[in-house]
DNA sequence: TCTCGAGTTGACCGATCGGTCATGTGCGTC
DNA sequence: GACGCACATGACCGATCGGTCAACTCGAGA
């Protein structure tokens, strides 16, 4: 009911999550952070009790929320199963030409750049990113196994195999668009996808346009409120 | 040419891209790289211009003898087409599993890792990671034009994209590893590329570990024992 | 013999790193 | 009104960062 409540912990959580999405976990410091957020050191202090706190933090809320975000967004089920992973991969290609038309390079995967930065060096941080990729590895194989009781995909196919693969191509594709930073480059991304479904390319079609996914200022109806609490 | 010159400057290269694989470039600072090189800091300067100069050292160096590599190794015409990107993949994979039996971590891919860190922030390791996946690209998709040629794959498949593809795929289980740090995450991971190139999953048995009898072009693949090696 | 320059050595630099802490302030409660 | 507490504020800390520098060694060429 405060009309200025201080919401001095979500301003460091989602600035920290935007800055090392941009540039990475050891390329922004503790007082670079506190500035974007106008959060004063001390503060940063009394909210977390160091930066590797923070980044588990920031994981740790990917890791809760990225479900239903996916579940009310991409994998929204308003369309077939199939269309669903079409829709999501289209929202990647999206996401990459606005990076582009914005910063002139790609941010790559949140998830995968930590991941590739940090795992070997903080196994906290290595776990806490696989708990992430396991909840998407979830999304997937549940909608690839309703697109084989659909009929859409072959009922020999494996759900869990077959997520896990195409979760590591949309890993690669993260990577490899962030270092050629072209996104003619992802042309000929959907045939992959294709490929590794067992159907004909034109088996996805293009979701008509890019779907609303991005503009959604209601709230979920999941009654909770933004509180990154652990 | 230097008979018995010490080699400093090889030292520092080899050094840094041994360690940098193993934590990450902001994470190796000048003065462990030397402690490591058992070179002295001056030295050092003396023959890289920066920290930054020395990293895009260490990826040319990458851009420049990685065809060699690949063509000497698992991409060696020793062995029909398909084989040879089967060996390849069952290099990654066995590679894989002795990072974790020393470490109990895998490392991922060096290329992919450096350009996950630092393609937004510098612009230069972007472009040079981008040369390097350049190399790989034309390397796979040379393979592949074989394999159609020689009738391993479909007249249809395009090479190039499907070599992208390929790439893609690679370095995404390269990420997802290094996050799982679980080799047994690594099956089914033939099955992908088997579906990326539009061929049973049987077509790519595992050769194998070293080279072996050359000249078996019209010997179609016979199914060989399954990952019993450990 | 002298010079010269590639390479070595380690002290040193300012900036920044992650993190601490004493103090101040506003608010809810008794 | 006084106490307690969540949070704010910014000076301050030692360590480390990437990088500089002057002095030194030493072998090859004149």
């Amino acid at each position: 009911m405060n009309p200025p409540p201080p919401d001095t912990r979500e301003r460091i959580l989602r600035t920290a999550a935007e800055a090392w999405h941009a540039q990475s976990y050891d390329g922004v410091g503790v007082a670079e952070l506190c500035r974007r957020a106008q959060v004063h050191k001390g503060s940063f202090f009394h909210f977390f009790a160091s930066k590797e706190d923070l980044l588990l933090a920031v994981l740790d809320r990917h890791a809760h929320e990225i479900r239903s975000w996916l579940d009310a967004g991409p994998f929204c089920p308003d369309v077939p199963p199939l269309q669903r992973v079409a829709r999501f991969f289209a929202g990647m290609a999206e996401q990459a030409r606005q990076d582009i038309a914005a910063t002139g390079a790609m941010r790559g995967c949140p998830i995968g750049n930590v991941s590739s930065e940090l795992a070997t060096r903080i196994p906290a941080v290595r776990a806490a990113t696989a708990r992430v990729f396991a909840v998407m590895e979830e999304v997937f194989a549940q909608t690839l196994r309703e697109g084989v009781a659909v009929g859409e995909l072959a009922p020999d196919l494996d759900p869990d195999i077959t997520a896990r693969a195409l979760l590591a191509y949309m890993q690669g594709l993260a990577v490899l668009g962030k270092a050629f930073a072209d996104v003619n480059r992802l042309d000929g991304l959907q045939r992959g996808i294709a490929a590794l479904l067992g159907v004909p390319a034109h088996a996805l079609h293009p979701p008509a346009t890019h779907a609303q996914t991005k503009d959604q200022r209601d709230r979920p109806p999941r009654a909770t409120p933004p509180r990154g609490d652990d």
